[in-house]
DNA sequence: ATTTTTGTTAACCATTTGGTTAAATCATAT
DNA sequence: ATATGATTTAACCAAATGGTTAACAAAAAT
């Protein structure tokens, strides 16, 4: 329960309450009350700053969504060396997820429970990953023979998944690794050079 | 919705619908009334068969566990080289998983809305993934240098991370990659050669 | 054949939940 | 001070939802 002395507005509260409980119980079962707990207002309160669940959802999820796509796009579409692109991926990819490491999972499943309508809805102009330079740019490179060859698209699969799936899987690794919340964070640090070099190690002749 | 000749017994008439609906929508955004429906039978003959929603949800919940879990340790804990190991994972895991494409999505939310209660709840005895007779022998074979070097905890996430997140990605990778249904499988199918020779490649001196 | 047990249903019930209303309070301009 | 508009609340409301009941049908046991 957060409290608002002013330097906060109430919508403020509103959002980050909202963002919470979402992220944790998801659109379903996520509460308007429990919302409204979280931010010590009144339930209708909620619904003079956002008319309904629905509306209120969109927001968040919308929030959410473009924190995690727009800057995939703009690291895979920059002008730059395959290698260096890659560690450029990890190390600011991971760096972002580090501070909001539930949103990956919220967001792949609530564009679960509906794809077409979610990804219609995020994927609009700036937003919508553009893989297509950076599968040109494996082909180029696997031609000119300077790494070994692989599927452009395995390789982008790969690169992604060691990236983001430890913090979809975060309570389970934590859980079966026996790792604590530092030790957790301590080696997604790690990770940010320990995927480039797995992946580079992996394509150089 | 399912009918049924006495071929299959009204319980998994039940059971196969609660999969349907469970795994689509989740614990929280699951209706009663649409397992029902999806079965061909009447609400009440749910609470019948299956007390309450809770008690429903377990037996699906514990059914998909049961499917992904012990399988992973069993190979794990295989008397088999390394690289052999890998490469059994890789294949048996990912025709596990394509049988059940949505299955992960799903274990790994639930698990997620309540680490502690579910982690316990599912692993119990043989259902506990044990990781460190693998961990072990990575580093055994990291100190007898016939792998580069490499903390084991990352090779396996990374083992891990690349075979089941496409999954869990499915419709994000399908819609910005542009694949079809049979084009997804095709590429599972092919990560099952792809990612050991992704992994051995990389650790090769 | 008929009793008993098992399976199935329609009609209900209580609670939860998203959403509304009308009144009260607070801030601001006049 | 006070009128005005924005903010906040308590009390409600209707629909949805998990769950129950009592009656009925089918199968099994006697």
């Amino acid at each position: 329960m957060v409290k608002n002395k002013k330097d906060t507005t109430t919508e403020e509260v509103i959002l980050a309450a909202a963002k919470k409980v979402f992220v944790q119980k998801g659109m379903a079962g996520a509460r308007m009350q429990d919302i409204a707990d979280e931010a010590g207002i009144n339930k209708a309160l909620l619904h003079y700053y956002f008319r309904n669940k629905e509306k209120l959802f969109e927001v968040i999820f919308m929030e959410a969504a473009e924190k995690l796509f727009p800057k995939i796009n703009a690291i895979f579409e920059a002008d730059q060396p395959l290698f260096e692109k890659i560690e450029n991926f990890c190390e600011e990819y991971i760096s972002i997820v580090m501070d909001n490491p539930y949103l990956p999972l919220f967001v792949l499943n609530e564009i679960n429970q509906d794809p077409d309508y979610f990804l219609k809805k995020v994927w609009t102009g700036k937003s919508k990953p553009n893989p297509v330079k950076l599968l040109e740019q494996i082909d180029k490179e696997v031609r000119k023979g300077t790494i070994k060859r692989i599927n452009p698209m395995h390789l982008l699969m790969n690169l992604i998944s060691m990236t983001i799936f430890p913090f979809v899987a975060k309570p389970m690794f934590q859980k079966n690794l026996g790792m604590s919340e530092v030790q957790f964070k301590m080696a997604m640090e790690e990770r940010k050079k320990e995927i480039p070099r797995f992946i580079i190690d992996s394509l150089k002749k």
